[in-house]
DNA sequence: TCCTCCCGCCATTAA
DNA sequence: TTAATGGCGGGAGGA
């Protein structure tokens, strides 16, 4: 209904009653009329024709397009001859589509002619069960109970399951014990059968802990013994297997030779290639029937640890024991090759395989495409896909996977969409995976149409039920942002590049969109909603009724676990100083901008977009508001600027932007300073009076040994020339100078965390030396404290300077730990963030010729490793965000002035958004935001209205 | 567990 | 006196 949606003009008339209005529906959602604008996929209608369309696919295609009231009167409709079996079907083609079958259930639960049968209860149960709607379950099994339908015991067995799946083994041992109070006594079936729920989930431990207790109550049998030996296998404890043999033994029961297959895949599993292979000997020797099986899991076995020729004899050896390969030994064997021989040679065995008359099944076709892909072939890969459709064996959605998986990993993002298109042709139908895969490439190429794709994907699959990882939705959103942000801003001129008008509008539109959202959230406060609270909501929360949601505001919710970053719902590598930083750059760096008001940077960037972190947990909403600590943090970004001339101070709140034009003169002077203080501090420790003498007196001979030098008079900063003021000798700006002064006066390239620590403390250290020299017991604390107190300032101003690309944070070749790496003015020729390298790149041809006057000193001898390093690192550094996704993209400030101050107190700023939301639509200029988040609000709107 | 560094208290300074 | 500034270190978050 979204990808074809069926709208206002196109809604049927209320009663439809015949055959051709039917038909007449049916071939206008199959050819939608206004079909949405498609991006860079080609108008994909994957529900829609396919080529042989069986009722059941037809019927699936209807339910998945249609909304609420069309599909009840579609389905309610008597053209249809609703028979258990077809139900059945159209719930199974349904499967990953839970609300909508769901819904499709529950509609025909109405159907005036036709009652729901067990195996239909059955399904629904599994497919509420998937989506972990309790709750429904639950209901589901009552209303079964309610006709006499049921639950049986297979009923019992799905529920476990899917308890097990959720991560609720205890629950599914529970329900297991209360199986009788449904009307469904347990007995050595059920009990084998959570025994086995419990085994293959690997909850072999609590499936043996059951089985100790309750062996005797339901005369465990040989299955029940296999099933826990086969558990201990499963998690490759091939020893407690074993001794469970042997308990199986003592109590009478006969091991089988599943029993014995059972061991010697474990074996396999485990890597016990010895052991298994001696386990198979003990076998024949004790003349166990063989069977093919157990060959089977010899070539297999054997196979993926490559050991291809022994598989090969095994499998040359049962031909002459007169135990006839089966496919799934073909299938090991080809596995094998493919893995750990040649693909060409799989082909080989594959072809003589069908040359025997076997038929290959869909694994055979898929581990032999997979191999392909592997090997680089893809096109050969193709061509077996094509032939899987000759063979009458419809690729599933495993083999499209493989394809677009591999595709999309070499880079061909062209290919694996037209692979996906096909799928959308054919009967197979894409699964989460998919989804995943592909939204994933997207992000690759760091291209806005691949961004939009993303979107146009996000779409899709939740259209289909599928609920998308928070990541998944936080990377397509951020990335839709990104590229309306660069849609609106940055593709336009400079002259266009107005913060202000971006800065209230942007945002705006993004707050009110995201209302939007959230509004439906509390509109459709559901039980199955609660699936879309990913965690920290999710399983601990998905059984208990659903709280109405803690109304929006910055409160943390006390249900929520603990006071965690989890319930800020932002990183805190969203609020870093570097990033605050780089905001800072981007909203300054500009032609034009002479002047800073800190006032005006502060509230720019003070509002940080922390709802994008968490669109599925409302209470995580809050603004990170125009308050004393967004300002702090300009304090420490502008002390830090200024110290590298970037900024001058001008007056109270006001700065003057120089540029980083300015940063080689400011270079060339700390280096300058920092050599006559190199000569100055060496002259001073060579004096003993440095330790007796007041601070008065200390200054006066730092003063008196600076006017040695030939200084130069316009020099100002005067870092190392403490005076008696102890606050600025501390001072963040100092410190930065200093830390500066370490690579400028040196040759070195990357200096350690402890070194530059070191260093640092030096002055301090001294100094307080000097202050507290009465008090020596004192000094050593002091200076501990000082220590640690100053590497937290080293790491606030190698962020700011990182964020500069004036450095760069690494390791220690050798002990690997923090050091800084000097990068200097080369550090910012490679930014390839489009903001960014526009800002840099002008700046930079106008300081060339400084820069040569203090690069050369700098970095002369370092110049071809720095360089090729560099831009690697700023390639990382900068793209860090595609690789995952919402941590990533940089939005630059989004703050409004006026919002922004208003904003102090909490409640009343939520009211003011909640007021403005309703009077205000979004408008983004990119669409596919715009679908997505329209998208949004009808999705859960239409899967549970019903 | 240890490293990293955000947060915000509150002292100091400037207007 | 008030507002701006910024040192400082606790402790949360992340690797």
């Amino acid at each position: 209904m979204f990808g074809c949606r069926e709208n206002k003009e196109g809604k049927l008339p209320a009663n439809i009653s015949n055959r051709s209005r039917m038909l007449a529906l049916q071939l206008k959602t199959a050819a939608p009329k206004n079909p949405k604008p498609s991006f860079l996929i080609p108008c994909r209608s994957f529900t829609t024709s396919p080529s042989h369309p069986s009722q059941d696919s037809h019927l699936a295609n209807l339910i998945l397009k249609s909304d609420p009231q069309t599909l009840t009167q579609i389905l309610h409709s008597p053209q249809i001859d609703w028979t258990s079996d077809l139900v059945d079907k159209t719930l199974k083609r349904l499967w990953n589509h839970g609300p909508k079958a769901l819904q499709f259930f529950r509609i025909l639960d109405h159907h005036p002619n036709y009652t729901h049968s067990c195996s239909s209860f059955d399904h629904a149960v599994d497919i509420a069960g998937r989506l972990r709607d309790y709750k429904s379950l639950w209901t589901l099994v009552a209303r079964m109970r309610a006709r006499r339908l049921g639950p049986g015991p297979r009923t019992f067995a799905i529920i476990t399951e899917r308890y097990v799946a959720a991560g609720k083994p205890d629950r599914a041992v529970k329900v297991f014990l209360s199986m009788h109070e449904h009307g469904c006594p347990q007995d050595l079936n059920s009990f084998n059968t959570i025994l086995d729920v419990l085994c293959k989930a690997k909850r072999v431990e609590k499936a043996y802990n059951l089985f100790k207790v309750f062996r005797g109550k339901f005369k465990a049998d040989c299955v029940s013994y296999n099933i826990i030996a086969n558990g201990w296998c499963l998690i490759k404890r091939t020893p407690k297997a074993l001794e469970l043999l042997g308990e199986m033994v003592e109590r009478g029961l006969d091991p089988s030779l599943t029993t014995f297959n059972i061991m010697l895949k474990g074996y396999f599993r485990a890597g016990q290639i010895k052991e298994a292979w001696e386990f198979f000997l003990q076998m024949k020797k004790r003349k166990c029937e063989i069977d093919v099986v157990t060959y089977t899991t010899l070539v297999h076995g054997f196979g993926v640890v490559g050991e291809i020729k022994k598989a090969r004899k095994v499998f040359d050896e049962m031909v002459g024991e007169g135990v006839l390969p089966s496919v799934a030994t073909y299938n090991a064997l080809i596995q094998g090759l493919c893995k750990k021989d040649s693909v060409e040679n799989a082909v080989v065995v594959f072809e003589e395989m069908v040359s025997k008359g076997y038929v290959p099944n869909v694994t055979t076709y898929n581990v032999l495409i997979r191999g392909l892909c592997h090997s680089g072939n893809m096109d050969r890969a193709l061509e077996f896909m094509d032939r899987m459709k000759g063979d009458e064996c419809e690729p599933n959605v495993q083999t499209y996977n493989v394809v677009i998986r591999y595709f999309c990993d070499v880079g061909e993002i062209e290919k694996a969409l037209n692979v996906f298109e096909k799928m959308g042709c054919g009967d197979c139908l894409p699964n989460l995976d998919t989804y995943n895969v592909l939204i994933s490439a997207m992000f690759v190429r760091k291209k806005p149409e691949d961004l939009l794709v993303a979107g146009k994907l996000l779409i899709e699959m939740v259209d289909r039920g599928f609920l998308p990882r928070r990541f998944t939705f936080n990377r397509v959103l951020d990335g839709l942002l990104l590229t309306d942000w660069l849609m609106n801003h940055v593709d336009l001129t400079h002259s266009n590049l107005n913060p202000s008008y971006y800065c209230s509008k942007g945002f705006q539109h993004l707050m009110f969109s995201y209302r939007h959202v959230l509004k439906i959230y509390r509109l459709e406060d559901q039980v199955g909603i609660l699936h879309l609270r990913f965690p920290p909501f999710s399983l601990s929360t998905m059984t208990a009724p659903p709280s109405p949601p803690p109304a929006t505001e910055q409160q943390p919710d006390p249900a929520s676990t603990g006071p965690s970053a989890r319930n800020h719902g932002y990183s805190r590598k969203q609020k870093s100083l570097g990033l605050l930083c780089s905001n800072f750059l981007v909203l300054y760096n500009r032609d034009g901008v002479t002047s800073i008001g800190l006032d005006d940077a502060a509230s720019r960037l003070g509002l940080h977009l922390s709802p994008i972190c968490d669109p599925f947990a409302p209470h995580c909403i809050r603004f990170i508001g125009f308050n004393g600590v967004e300002r702090r943090r300009i304090y420490d970004i502008v002390n830090v600027l200024e110290s590298v001339g970037v900024l001058a101070r001008k007056a109270k709140n006001q700065y003057s932007w120089k540029g980083f034009k300015a940063i080689p003169n400011a270079l060339q002077e700390l280096r300058e300073e920092g050599l006559r203080e190199n000569i100055c501090n060496f002259d001073g420790n060579e004096d003993p009076k440095g330790y007796q003498i007041s601070d008065d007196e200390d200054d006066a001979e730092r003063c008196g040994s600076q006017q040695n030098e030939n200084s130069n008079p316009t020099l100002n900063l005067k870092p190392m020339n403490p005076k008696s003021d102890n606050r600025r000798e501390k001072s963040l700006a100092l410190l930065t100078q200093n830390f500066v002064k370490l690579f400028v006066c040196s040759t070195v390239e990357t200096i350690s965390l402890d070194e530059a620590a070191k260093s640092l403390l030096g002055d301090a250290h001294k100094a307080s030396v000097m202050r507290s020299s009465k008090f020596k017991l004192l000094t050593n604390f002091c200076s501990k404290l000082d220590e640690a107190a100053k590497v937290r300032r080293i790491y606030d101003i190698a962020n700011v300077l990182s964020s500069m690309n004036l450095i760069e944070k690494t390791h220690t070749s050798d002990t690997r730990k923090p050091a800084f790496k000097w990068l200097g003015l080369r550090g910012k020729e490679e930014v390839p963030q489009e903001t960014k390298k526009r800002a840099f790149g002008t700046d930079i041809t106008n300081v060339s010729s400084k820069r040569g006057k203090v690069d050369s000193f700098i970095g002369g001898k370092l110049d071809g490793q720095k360089q090729k390093g560099l831009v690697g690192e700023a390639d990382r550094s900068n793209l860090e965000d595609s690789k995952d996704g919402s941590k990533s993209y940089q939005f630059g400030p989004f703050a409004p002035v006026t919002i922004a101050r208003a904003g102090t107190g909490n409640t009343r700023n939520v009211h003011d958004w909640e007021k403005l939301t309703s009077t205000y639509r979004p408008q983004y200029q990119n669409q596919a935001l715009k679908d997505l988040f329209s998208h949004y609000m009808e999705a859960w709107k239409t899967w549970y209205s019903v």
